[in-house]
DNA sequence: AGAATGATCCTCT
DNA sequence: GAGGATCATTCTC
């Protein structure tokens, strides 16, 4: 029951955002709600960047470069770092990422999936069903189960009723660089990362 | 103004 | 493994 939770300084932002997405794997977010707190593990993230054609805060230009892209949706993107970005996707999701670099720099990292570590029992009222593999094994699945809409665009995750703080770093020989899911474009790159044999990474397959 | 798309999830086969 | 749900956002004309 200790209540020491340490965010990152800033800098911790400011590297490059794919060593960020690594070093994600491990950290905790932490959400308090009325009814008490919710704590899980990050065990799968993703890297987007500003020269990346599956980023929201790039658009491709017919002759294949890339310019930066600044739309109503994705301005946190273009924010200071260590703020959450937040949207809603297929009618029906909501997606939870980590703004990296200086603020004009639309980088960012996604959280994919999180061991639960504690709450459960509320994270299955809030997702409406009790298979504990399936609570927070997904983008989608984790932002219902933490309570996380698109309030939280510009949050800064220092800040409660949601954080993102140091956890125990996953070693190297854990880790498992794969491809990133469910985009068009960019699908060579080594981009996300997950917990090897962990049982709430998304998809184990590349 | 209308069409297309989407960093997904669930159900069914 | 495939297909439908579902709608906000963005793109195209």
């Amino acid at each position: 029951m200790s209540e020491e939770f340490t965010c990152w300084e800033e800098t911790f932002f400011l590297r490059p955002t794919v060593k960020i997405a690594r070093g994600l794997l491990g950290a905790l977010l932490v959400r308090d709600l009325p009814e008490g707190r919710l704590v899980g593990r990050i065990v799968e993230t993703e890297a987007y960047l500003q020269n990346d054609p599956a980023c929201h805060g790039v658009r491709v230009l017919p002759e294949g470069g890339t310019v930066h892209r600044h739309t109503a949706r994705n301005a946190t993107m273009f924010g200071p770092p260590g703020r959450a970005y937040v949207y809603f996707t297929y009618g029906n999701h909501f997606m939870f990422n980590v703004i990296t670099q200086p603020e004009d720099v639309p980088e960012a990292v996604l959280i994919r999936a999180i061991e639960p570590l504690e709450g459960l029992d509320m994270m299955t009222r809030l997702r409406g069903m009790d298979d504990i593999y399936a609570l927070t094994s997904g983008p989608g699945k984790l932002t219902k189960a933490f309570a996380i809409d698109r309030t939280f665009d510009g949050h800064d995750l220092c800040q409660p009723p949601l954080r993102l703080v140091q956890g125990s770093p996953v070693p190297d020989p854990q880790v498992v660089p794969a491809t990133r899911i469910g985009i068009s474009r960019g699908t060579d790159l080594l981009w996300r990362f997950y917990v090897r044999e962990n049982p709430w990474v998304s998809r184990t397959s590349r």
